[in-house]
DNA sequence: CCTCAAGTTGAGGTACCCCTCCGGATATTT
DNA sequence: AAATATCCGGAGGGGTACCTCAACTTGAGG
């Protein structure tokens, strides 16, 4: 193993390239913002004004499109998360942390298609999701430790939330654009401790959370 | 206008055709309760050992097989309704009416699409949902005016619910049929009157309400 | 200006799907 | 057994999408 092994002399990208990668991005932004995480690529490509070939021979994978559209969303996702994580409040921390997740997850669907979805085998996705589980889990456990979000929720019940508030979006991001909001706080009255119904059925399992997850990226 | 141009000698079905007919039914159900409303017809012509050219010929269009598919569940459905409506306290009557409409919900992808759509131009199921949208508003009111039952939500409220609850159905179905019940009660607690929050956004309208669901038709 | 690695193109293979049409098969009636 | 309205099969036209690859083009270093 020589050193030009390890540096294999990465001579820069062509400029056209680089144009025609940039205009893949900006068409894929649009598009996967529009139609979800399914859109068509062969549709992202004639957008762009580029040949079908270019575009997997600068994305091989969806998923690798996917994530360079997703990049800015993702940042002002973390960055929202980042001031509610910051709020003293443990409730008002909480609510912020959803509220931030659901602006954004309102504006794309892209974006909102990928929080429903997990795909094995992509660390990268994996990490993401995995990094928003645990920052859930922490702004729940404080409110719940507070004494201010009932204790017999978890992880799993915030998660189908997300997936409700996906399936809102879905329906009313055209003509009530805002509906996402009456429903989240519909739904934090519920998760308010003080006059807790019991809930009939036991919490889903981390296992039966993550299969569920897999099957919304396979299942037709 | 004779009488014979009013009944025209309808010739009973030959049998041939009616056992075609029956077989396709089957397959329909079987697929449209495994893959929802857009199964493929082809494929149900497979299953069912029919030619596609058959199939067009029973049923003209997707909705009336679907139709006649659903027709089981319709039926299921309407009678756990009637039962639900006979209860005499507002809120368990309001309860189970919930239940069971979650409950077939949970059993059928394509009841489960059903729900959440709108066909415009179709009679039939314009009036099945104007039905089911009246039977909801009824037992909603009445757990008002008992005072069980919030009195700042409405209809679309509930068809908000029943969308976020189909999303969970298509999510956890294979790994944790009985989620819905869990997500229901904990919805149910924030719909009960005592202890209720301020709401920061005022429900949709029936206009709003009916463009969601008539664009989760049309809208890939 | 020349060279050539890097980049581009788009036809073409595969796989679905929808829906129509008509020659041929068949159940039923007479 | 013949007549015929009814019914059936399935090829075929039209569409969309995914992905590959061989032939061509071009930017950039020498």
């Amino acid at each position: 193993m020589s050193t030009s092994d390890i540096e294999p002399a990465p001579r820069p990208r062509r400029r056209d390239a680089q144009e025609r990668h940039d205009r893949l991005i900006v068409a894929a932004q649009r598009e996967f913002a529009a139609r979800g995480v399914d859109a068509s690529l062969e549709k992202i490509a004639r957008d762009a004004d580029v040949a079908i070939g270019t575009l997997y021979r600068h994305f091989p994978t969806r998923l690798d499109l996917l994530l360079a559209a997703l990049e800015p969303r993702l940042r002002e996702f973390s960055e929202g998360s980042k001031k509610a994580l910051e709020i003293d409040d443990p409730w008002q921390g909480f609510v912020s942390y959803l509220e931030n997740l659901f602006r954004v997850q309102a504006g794309d669907r892209g974006f909102n298609d990928f929080l429903s979805r997990r795909f094995p085998g992509s660390a990268d996705t994996e990490r993401i999701h995995d990094q928003m589980c645990r920052q859930i889990d922490d702004v729940l456990t404080r409110a719940q430790e507070a004494g201010e979000a009932r204790a017999d929720i978890t992880l799993a019940d915030i998660v189908n939330l997300i997936w409700s508030n996906g399936r809102m979006i879905d329906a009313t991001s055209t003509t009530a654009p805002n509906a996402w909001r009456r429903q989240l706080h519909l739904m934090l009255d519920a998760y308010r401790a003080q006059r807790a119904h019991p809930i009939p059925e036991p919490p889903m399992t981390e296992q039966q959370l993550y299969d569920a997850m897999v099957r919304l990226s396979t299942a037709g």
